[in-house]
DNA sequence: CCTTGCGTTCAGAACGTTTTGAATGCAGGG
DNA sequence: CCCTGCATTCAAAACGTTCTGAACGCAAGG
């Protein structure tokens, strides 16, 4: 194959490990990603462990993490025992579904924990101190302007996810803040 | 001091550790950050450690770098010799330093490296076997579906860092997409 | 100029994560 | 119903990261 080809290759998918490896997968899952990304024909698990040097066990649960976040499917090759994958190439689709199932969970986990937070120190209102009270009030201005963060990360979160269509990033010109 | 001040003290903490981890950060910085957030006195160092039970050395070292982050600053108490600090309580202002300085840096990185791939792809492209051309043109068209997602991220970023003004969550009502 | 009290550094330990390869399981073809 | 070829699992090893505590450096006060 012509050696541009495969530096292409080679630097999307280191691109897409180190890309991984900032969304807080491991960077493995990402070379694979971009590997099948990049392979027109679904590839086995033994094309992937040879391609990339890694052992088939290590691509096996990888391809399975990819499988469950919905970036890479199973295909089924007539005639043949083997398991080939081809990625999902609608981005859209991928980072859809990192937010809505994980980010999503964390916004909302957060939400509630400083809420329980804030009913913990009203209800201890009546029991404090002078002291502890000045204290429990800096506590409440601190935690209002968390919560107004995660708010606003969480409005962010499902205006991105309500809108139902597949976008395609080339239309979207813009992102207003008002 | 009352039992839920500590509490809620603990489980900021801790949730500022898991937020801290989420965004590639370690967690005892995050767990430094909100005990320094939830002190209206500034803390020192061995304050720090001890309310933690950390050794002194991380603290140390993991306080310079949330002030690297713009996210805990210095503060001078006359007559002492101990370094007291306080965190930056705006979290846009955290936010913004965050982005600008290591988001911004990856989506250019990545927009770069997209870039020199579809130069050496129309490069090549007069060396190539009709089947390698195929296969070029596959490249080409993933690619730009990449590139279209990382323009779509840098858009987004410029879009919030370009709004100078320390911006008020609670005035931020929506985020549209057009 | 010595002492004291602090922050910083760093080598080594502890810890967690990832990788490997061998064992196992499983399904389809002969 | 066995055999073969594949995927999966998992314990051990390799690896990287983070934490610790002792040694060091430095500055200020006596």
């Amino acid at each position: 194959m012509h050696e541009n080809l495969k530096a292409v290759n080679r630097s999307t998918a280191s691109g897409m490990g180190r890309l991984a490896r900032f969304f807080g997968f491991s960077e493995v899952m990402g070379r694979l990603y971009g590997t099948v990304l990049l392979s027109p024909e679904p590839l086995s698990l033994d094309d992937l462990a040879q391609r990339l040097q890694i052992s088939k066990g290590s691509v096996s649960m990888n391809m399975r993490s990819l499988e469950r976040w919905g970036m890479a499917t199973e295909v089924w090759v007539r005639g043949e025992r083997k398991k080939y994958y081809k990625a999902e190439s609608d981005m859209w689709q991928v980072i859809r579904n990192v937010l809505s199932s994980r980010e999503r969970r964390e916004v909302n986990l957060a939400l509630e924990v400083l809420g329980e937070s804030i009913e913990k120190l009203q209800q201890a209102e009546g029991e404090l101190s002078p002291d502890e009270l000045a204290l429990a009030q800096y506590y409440l201005e601190r935690i209002a302007d968390l919560q107004a963060f995660f708010k606003f990360a969480q409005i962010a979160l499902e205006t991105i996810l309500g809108s139902d269509e597949t976008l395609d990033f080339e239309a979207i010109t813009k992102i207003e803040i008002r």
